[in-house]
DNA sequence: CTCGGTTAGTGCGTACACGCATGATACCGC
DNA sequence: GCGGTATCATGCGTGTACGCACTAACCGAG
């Protein structure tokens, strides 16, 4: 029936609730779990600018900054000026960084195991590619018809 | 092979994106994603504490309070005493309230299309069946097994 | 070489999402 | 009635999620 209202709602309960338990599970480690997000993102690709972290985090530039500097501070993460690019700097993993980040991964392997535990190995495919598509439609400009013609210069 | 980090980063994407198209759709109406979230929750089922407000939404009691003060400031949403429980305070849309959540809702229709777009009819459902799934099995509770034993008083 | 348009990072303000502590009331057993 | 405990709301502190405005640097066209 009402499936216009529960979709939302029940991605904003999915995903509240993942946050929630990964906060609390990473809470001992002095890490929040945007933070591990972070980490596990930069671990995978090295040397990302800020903004390329940023995109590949869903997040926005101006949030992962204030990660950053939290992040150096602590220890876990270095910014250096890029080498051919003055404008931008470049974000890599300390040594401590990457221990902190396998402690991390280890910490929240129950809550990997709670959330696929409960859907079959085939659920966990679609489900992923259900959630991309999502965003994906979410995400795409719509420079669509005449919208452009009409508000583009103009709403402002 | 790595669903284990992708579905937690989808679902990550996937709700920011959501919330990311909300806020924008909405902020011309002076409301955020959130604000409509909450009157949404409230306009099915009237005159519910703040503490229901909070679990219908998935959010916690501390943050629906800081929302209910604009709200109430605005005069979208009125509080008052609980009539059998002096520590409670029940939330009601206003009349005005009412009126702009339709609005939102109108608003907001081209942000449900883009979604359902992307789906066949039948995707909806098992994505919200998924999704329900994924967050109650991180929110139960783990009584389990002998973890009680172990960690219950000692581990703080 | 200069100029205009784009892009990287920063800083500032607001709203959310929490955890934790506090004060008041409710409720239950006695 | 009367304590002890659970529950409701509030307040405070920190981290995240943005938008927006600003500076600095890159880059392509002339």
């Amino acid at each position: 029936m009402s499936t216009e209202r529960d979709l939302p709602m029940a991605l904003r309960a999915a995903y509240l609730s993942l946050h929630r338990v990964s906060d609390a599970s990473f809470a001992s480690y002095g890490v929040t779990a945007d933070q591990f997000v972070l980490l596990a993102t930069l671990s995978q690709g090295q040397a990302l600018t800020q903004r390329e972290l940023a995109s590949r985090m869903s997040s926005d530039p101006s949030t992962v900054r204030a990660m950053l500097v939290l992040l150096d501070h602590g220890g876990l993460v270095k910014r250096q000026s890029h080498p051919s690019d003055a404008r931008a700097k470049t974000v890599a993993l300390t040594a401590a960084g990457k221990r902190k980040l396998q402690q991390l991964w280890n910490a929240s392997q129950q809550i990997r195991d709670k959330m696929f535990g409960c859907l079959e190995p085939s659920d966990a495919g679609t489900l992923v590619e259900l959630l991309r598509r999502v965003a994906n439609a979410l995400t795409e400009e719509n420079v669509a018809s005449f919208d452009a013609f009409t508000n583009s210069t103009s709403v402002n």
